[in-house]
Formats: structure tokens, sequence, C-alpha cells
DNA sequence: CGATTTCAATAACGTATGTTACATTGCACA
DNA sequence: TGTGCAATGTAACATACGTTATTGAAATCG
């Protein structure tokens, strides 16, 4: 329910200053909405009207087949932008639905047009994010297109698992985890056997520990290479850094 | 070799003034590359440098595995901006590569920083490019999550001829179509046989005519329905239209 | 313009993953 | 504090697609 997540995952990129503090402040507490699990907040053909920052909560994008079957196509973590500028677009082309209680702030045109005009360094740290969703959408191409249901399995959990210790999210080797198999299916491509079979393999491996609602990665490492995971489509890391002299915070990701 | 392409794909969605007009047209004669067909123009791991304009020719972004396995993530085609904005990453996460002989413009961070200060209608039309690269890459990720090979491969079919048709270089029912199947079956995740398979069964059905290096496409709205193709993630039409009169060509797509 | 490589086509066979069905566990709510 | 529904687990069986191999047809090139 804070947009701590944000400033954190950002100011690891950009350095913001007090100034953009407050407008990203003001922005996230002023048109706050609450959702309950499993809900739509969006729904496909809609017009976009706002942006929407998740401030709590797991939420995911997903698409559906006039036949039903239905594909989640990205998940969206505390801190997670859904699409800034969204709203040039006519309609939407996607849902976007809760996955637990979601806490949303609604980013409005007026907004993205305030920071554009006089907040550089918070551009430059939303063009990031922009960038760093459209290569996650190109990792799960290639996810689903070339790797095995094991590999692609312990892709997607190396992927959550990185992103919400970027947002601060995680705990030693353990996180919050609620997502159901199912939901892990249609984010897959896998059938929710299949899934099930995948998860007592990377289980019966050592891998990982799930159980009722939280996961625990004994080894990223290990995991990392079972999903033949490379964090560089993450950009975590970058030049900005040095430049502006922002501290790296000791959980630095390793890649 | 010219910029026509982005030009009208642009101006269907936002009315460009003289000024913006000459911009681009400086922006896309300044830096002219040339390449051969079957060659790398970016490799992943680079710094990036520049952003890309496709003049002319068509081309992908690629992704590899250590151990080979490869997926086509994209393809750029004539008009076709690669990533607006990238030089803000610290390293390429992917590779981009030519099909054809390609010319393409480099667009400076300079060049952007002049559209961000001076060309609103610049900045909304390259946001709209942006949005549209996402929801293709979303559909992407659809259709190899859910659909069958036919309806993958009558969608990518289906997806390429209207964004060719958007470009400019479609003649009747037919197409310029340089791609191999191996191409495809980098694309749709296939197994080159099965492509082949795939492509066999799409013309017994009469859907497609594709021989030597062309594509015929007799009926598209019966291919449209083979890959349960729904057009509204291209975003093709616009609010825009109405606000600022841009006339409405004859061959607006469907849907 | 013949040599060489790439691309397309087809067949035989193998397998990763899907499907259906049902039992078990766990958790929300009465 | 049960009771009902969702989530998980497992087995038996089905299939869409992958793999390997071979051939012919087109490009490409010396």
């Amino acid at each position: 329910m804070s947009l701590a997540s944000l400033v954190r995952k950002l100011e690891r990129f950009v350095r913001l200053s007090p100034v953009d503090h407050a407008i990203l402040n003001r922005a996230s507490t002023e048109r706050v909405r609450h959702f309950g699990p499993r809900v739509d907040i969006v729904r496909e053909g809609e017009k976009p009207k706002d942006v929407h920052l998740i401030l709590s909560g797991w939420a995911y994008r997903y698409k559906q087949l006039e036949d039903g079957r239905r594909q989640v196509v990205s998940f969206f973590l505390p801190g997670d932008i859904c699409d800034v500028n969204v709203f040039i677009l006519r309609e939407m082309d996607h849902s976007i639905g809760t996955i637990t209680a979601v806490s949303v702030a609604d980013l409005s045109r007026e907004f993205f047009e305030k920071v554009a005009a006089g907040h550089p360094r918070v551009v430059t740290a939303f063009w990031w994010e922009t960038l760093v969703n459209a290569a996650i959408q190109r990792e799960w191409t290639m996810s689903l297109g070339q790797r095995t249901a094991l590999e692609r399995m312990a892709h997607l959990l190396c992927e959550i698992w990185l992103r919400l210790r970027l947002a601060g999210l995680t705990q030693r080797d353990s996180c919050d985890f609620p997502l159901t198999q199912g939901d892990l299916a249609d984010a897959t491509g896998l059938s929710k056997v299949h899934v099930n079979r995948t998860l007592q393999e990377l289980r019966a491996e050592g891998l990982i520990v799930l159980k009722g609602k939280t996961l625990a990665v004994p080894n990223l490492d290990r995991l990392m290479r079972a999903g033949l995971f490379n964090p560089n489509y993450l950009h975590m890391d970058h030049e900005g850094r040095q430049l502006d002299a922002v501290p790296v915070s000791p959980d630095a990701v390793a890649g």
C-alpha cells in the first residue's frame, strides 16, 4: 500500500530529486482504489482511461480466445506500472485482473504531461520501465517458443524472484507466492497437470520449496541454470549508477 | 529506401505538421547504412548506440540460448523503428539481423531529445509505435502459449500482411515474402518439418498461395478466422483521426 | 554454366506434453 | 468446527508436434 517498491526499483536506475519524489508521492496517494482477489480491473475492449500503478498485491495481464483458451501475458508485482501512456490507444487489447487483493493508484494523462514537462529523470525512469517490460515480454516469447516445460517454469520463477527482490519483497530465500498451479499453467502455456508434474520435478531436485502460498529458493544459481536464465534482460544495472553516484544496495543482482 | 512507410503508418494515427515531416525527413537521410541479407546489425551484449529505423528490407529481432536454440521474437518491416530510446539501457538483450538487404537510418539520442522538446505530435506517434510493438509481443506470447501450429501460422501471416499493407507494401492480394520456412520455424517455435506440414495444410485449404518469395492471400477473412485473428491489438484505428481530420485511406483495415 | 549450398518436401518413427478422470488436501465461511 | 469448494496430486491413455533421414528443386557462386 505504498510506492516504496516503485521508488526502490526506479532509483536503482536513475537518481530522483526531492521534487521527483514529491510528484510521485502525490500521484500515488491521490486516487487510490482497492480491489479484492480474482477480479478484473480492466477489460479488453474498454477505453483506457488511466495508467495503473500497483501499490500492493499481485495482478496479471491476460488475453483470451473466443473458445476460452486463456494466456497470462505478464504479471504485475508491487511497484509495477501497467502501461505508461496507454490512454493514447482507443481500446484495450487485453484484460488486467487481480490475483490477491490489490491497491492501485490511477495515474492520469495530466500526471504524465506534467512529468514530461518538468521531470526528465522520471521520464527516463518510465522509459526504463517501458523498455524492461518489453524485454520481459520478449523473454516470455523465448520461453514459450524454445524452453522445455521444466526450463520454462524455472525461468519464470527466477524472473518473479528477482523482480520481487528488486521491489524489496523477499526475505532471505523465501517470498510470498500467491499463484496457483492454474495461474502458472496459463502463464507458461502448459496444462495444469503438467505444471504439477514440473513443480514436482523442481522440488525433487531441491530447486524450490513451494508450499501453501510461500516459495523458497534455496539456491538461486542452480534454479537459474535449470531455467537457462540470463538476467541481462531485466536490465537491473545501469550506467546511471556511476554517473549519478546512486548507492548500490547490498543485494545487487547477480548477473 | 525511403521513409514513406513510416510516415504513412504514423499519419494514420497522428496528424504531423510540415515541421514534423521535416525533422523526420532529415533524421532519415542523415545517417543511412546499407546491409546485405542475413547479417547482424546489432548483437546481444553490445551497448546500444542508435535507434534504428528500417527504410527498406526485412529484418528480425532474435534471441539465442547457449545450446543454439533460437527464437525470432519480432519482425521488422519497412517503416518500423527498432526500439525507441534503447540507448538508455546498458546493453542489448537480443540481436537484430537482416533477412533481405536492408537500409537503416540511425536515429541519435539528440534526435529524440529534439523531438521530445519540440515535436509533441511525433512524441505521441512514437509512443503509439512503442505501445503497438508491445501489443504485438503480447500477441506472440498468446500465439506461442495457446494457438495450435495451424492457428499460429495463419495468425502470423495475417499480422505480417496487415503490417505490410499499413506500410503500403502490398499489391491487391499479394506481397513480397522473403521468409524461409526456417525463419517461420524460429518465429513460431515449431520445427522446420512441422512448418512445412502446416503450410501445406494452409495451401490445401486455399488460405494462402506461397511460392518462391511471394505470398498471396486470396481471402483475408478466411485466413483471419483460421488464425483466430483479432486485429484490435495492432491499434490501426484511432480517435485522433476524427480529432485531426486525417484522411482515412481507402484500404483501411477491417476489424 | 556447372558446382555447391540452401531450401522445400515427404516419410517413418519418437516423445513431451495434453486430456480425462478421480482421489486427496486445504482452506474459507457458515 | 464442521462442510463445501477450490487447489493439489496422480494415474492411464491420447496426440500434436519433434527428430532424423533422404530426395529433389532452386538459388548462389566461382
